[in-house]
DNA sequence: TCTGGGGTCCTAGGACCC
DNA sequence: TCTGGGGTCCTAGGACCC
């Protein structure tokens, strides 16, 4: 039967945005901070001092994200300056996505400090306007925090919209304004184009997101791949990704990194730093309940080059000892010598530890049900899971599979 | 004044299999 | 007798974002 055409109902998506978060947060805490210009930074004893967020107050003085400390307190004089407050800063994030929650469950949240709702069956609760004013005031009176608010038909055009007024703004994009609104913009504000994409986009005399938006796709393909056709999209205000709250669930990998106090080569003391970013790591592994099959080193050199070294392997690991060997022989076997600056560890192909690890060998499924029934088997959960889930059992000589495929292995089995 | 730390996604080449 | 094409996995690096 053909299928009929009905009017496809446009969706209703926020994209929340605190402003300034670190520095609003500190402001909360201690508001004699209020009004005054502040910045969060690294230490730059540790040469760590980089501006990681300001307040708008200190922004009038042209103290930027990731400029050296050292350069901000020449701009602004009467800076105020404090270190990273982590902790603070994760409890302020659940309050604020409690009140996101109390709007609609379609919430995902895509760093500490923003999130899109899908707020398209909310019509109930108001206007999306009136919706858009309520939580910035709720945000504000009980969290005494700022925060802009955009609304569009999809993620894109609401994530652009956030920028637009800013600090406590809320703007409305819709399709019908992009000629006067986005297609005005330098490419560079564009979400999702960087220094190098801008650098490539003026090259061939696209200097506004509206250039973007009607220039060649073909061209645009040529230079940048599928991303460009993607950007163009964007650029026209087609963005069909839905608003997706497990998607802050499947996290990929969990890595930690630190640039050391000074240079070193001392074996020693790379040694003791490996050790600690592998605790570090297992820790949060731990506290999200997975196992790790690769492991990814991350060399920084004096100079700023950096190298990524990785292994795949054959069993997941879950243990901090794990981890740390085979960071150390990755290091040994990739380290040219140099004074290093940075040491960085990643765990990644994660798996829940609940589906994992048990060990069961194949010679043991063969007794169950005999090699041809085992791969009759095997066949019907690759397809059932779109993707072989006993990729390990089907090679001979690794022999570890996961607790839950095997019950589904077993449920198939008695078929 | 020299440039942090946490991630994601994409590309491209080589190995290997069918 | 040298030689296709598709697919997956692995590795390294680049670009981007907050």
């Amino acid at each position: 039967m053909a299928s009929k055409w009905y009017p496809k109902k446009g969706r209703v998506i926020f994209h929340v945005d605190m402003n300034s978060f670190y520095a609003s947060v500190e402001a909360a805490f201690d508001p004699s901070l209020k009004g005054k210009p502040l910045a969060i930074a690294g230490n730059p004893e540790e040469r760590r001092g980089i501006i990681v967020t300001s307040s708008y107050e200190a922004r009038k003085y042209g103290v930027k994200t990731t400029m050296p400390l050292g350069e901000a307190r020449r701009l602004c004089p009467d800076l105020m300056v404090m270190r990273p407050n982590f902790e603070r800063y994760r409890t302020a994030s659940k309050e604020m996505f409690k009140i996101l929650a109390d709007v609609t469950s379609l919430v995902q949240p895509v760093s500490i400090d923003e999130g899109y709702m899908d707020i398209t069956e909310c019509s109930d609760q108001g206007s999306p306007p009136e919706i858009a004013e309520r939580i910035q005031q709720r945000i504000a009176e009980e969290l005494d925090l700022p925060c802009s608010i955009g609304i569009a038909p999809n993620k894109f055009l609401a994530k652009m919209a956030s920028d637009m007024k800013k600090p406590m703004g809320i703007t409305i994009l819709r399709k019908r304004d992009l000629e006067h609104t986005l297609w005005k913009l330098p490419i560079e504000d564009m979400h999702g184009v960087g220094s190098k994409t801008a650098e490539k986009l003026r090259k061939i005399g696209i200097e506004t997101i509206g250039g973007l938006a009607s220039h060649s796709v073909i061209e645009l393909k040529g230079i940048l791949g599928i991303n460009g056709e993607r950007l163009q999209n964007r650029a026209n205000g087609l963005d069909d990704r839905p608003v997706d709250p497990e998607a802050v669930h499947d996290f990929k990998s969990i890595g930690t990194s630190t640039t050391l106090p000074h240079d070193t080569t001392d074996e020693d003391e790379i040694q003791t730093v490996l050790r600690r970013l592998s605790n570090k790591v297992v820790a949060r592994m731990n506290g999200k309940k997975v196992l790790a099959r690769n492991v990814q080193l991350m060399i920084r050199y004096h100079d700023r080059k950096t190298v990524t070294r990785s292994r795949q392997l054959q069993e997941f690991i879950s243990k901090p000892d794990e981890l740390f060997q085979h960071s150390i022989q990755l290091f040994d076997q990739h380290w040219n010598q140099d004074p290093v600056r940075l040491l960085g560890v990643t765990a990644g192909d994660l798996a829940e530890k609940s589906e994992v690890t048990q060990q069961l060998d194949l010679f043991n499924y063969e007794q169950y049900a005999g090699k041809e029934k085992l791969y009759k088997t095997i066949d019907t959960l690759t397809e059932k899971y779109g993707k072989n889930p006993f990729r390990t059992l089907t090679n001979p000589d690794e022999t570890k599979v996961s607790t839950s495929f095997q019950k589904d292995f077993l449920d198939d089995y008695k078929k």
